[in-house]
DNA sequence: TTCTATTACGAGACTCGTAAGGATA
DNA sequence: TATCCTTACGAGTCTCGTAATAGAA
């Protein structure tokens, strides 16, 4: 009975949506995609979430009964991140990626910045791609792999940040 | 940074057991199999929720941290399927699965049902597997497909209940 | 040796997008 | 026709189990 916490994002989306086109743009997804995910939903739980009306969907008693616990669980899990995230012993660089680095740039950079910064962790952190910014934005990552190139924090110069930029190839 | 419920109930099973082996063996899964979900859940999240001593595993401050959420999460999920099953017009009867039941019966049973019993809905509902009453114990499912046949709550008289099992093949 | 956790690898399930189908005004 | 949702299908990814690997007492 377990869902992935995207399947409860697709269901909140299309129920403030009311309609599976215009979610699914929200979401940058295709809208079968989204209607299919949306079946295999509702076929877990063995109850439907929507009525297929015209023009769009319109959310059941039970689907209704659902929705605040699906915004809830989403608000919940990132604050639940957040408050990890908060919890990280000093010393850590975290590096935000929005998407896998090539392995050779990962390894040779981790060893660069190991020589350079003893004592110091680097936490790689797989960012959302939909944060154009990677975690810099909010504070979660100290510095993040963004197309095309690397970015940090505007103005930032402390000694990991900088032995970080300076270990990259 | 979307998460599997999956991977919650296995980060909370590790972090109660503090011993990956003993974890998997609790969640009926391989070790390998728990080892790597952990590994893929602390990549995405970016920093370690266990520190790998002797013996076994050790939460570290983040997984602490991150810890009484999950569980939160996890029982907040059921609470909502459970408001939301509550929540279901009568008129309907439950039938849970354990897993899919070959294709010909469940529509030859679903036209049978359809045409004893106008007005009702059936409503299939796929349970946990490692739940061996299929949902009947809990209420949830009226009636239930498990091995090796069809069982039914004892002394459940209901048209709706009889008028299934008569449309059986 | 015996207890851990991890990596390697192949099979099957899941998830996506593009394209096609079908229902309603 | 226009606007929806759904099904079909192929490609890539995820998830699992078995078997092998690796480190510590």
């Amino acid at each position: 009975m377990d869902v992935h916490l995207r399947e409860l994002r697709y269901f909140v989306a299309v129920a403030e949506e009311l309609n599976v086109t215009r979610a699914s743009g929200r979401l940058f997804v295709s809208h079968p995609a989204l209607s299919k995910q949306l079946r295999t939903l509702e076929r877990q739980l063995g109850f439907p979430l929507f009525d297929r009306v015209h023009g769009g969907m319109a959310l059941t008693r039970q689907g209704r009964a659902l929705l605040p616990f699906a915004r809830e669980l989403l608000g919940r899990w990132n604050a639940g991140v957040e408050a990890a995230r908060a919890a990280a012993p000093s010393g850590t660089l975290v590096v935000g990626m929005q998407t896998a680095v090539g392995r050779g740039i990962q390894q040779e950079t981790l060893r660069g910045f190991r020589a350079a910064m003893p004592g110091w962790e680097l936490s790689l952190r797989l960012v959302n791609w939909t944060d154009p910014s990677a975690g810099l934005a909010d504070g979660g990552s100290d510095v993040a792999f963004v197309r095309p190139a690397v970015a940090w924090r505007r103005g930032d110069h402390r000694p990991q940040v900088r032995a970080f930029l300076g270990a990259l190839p």
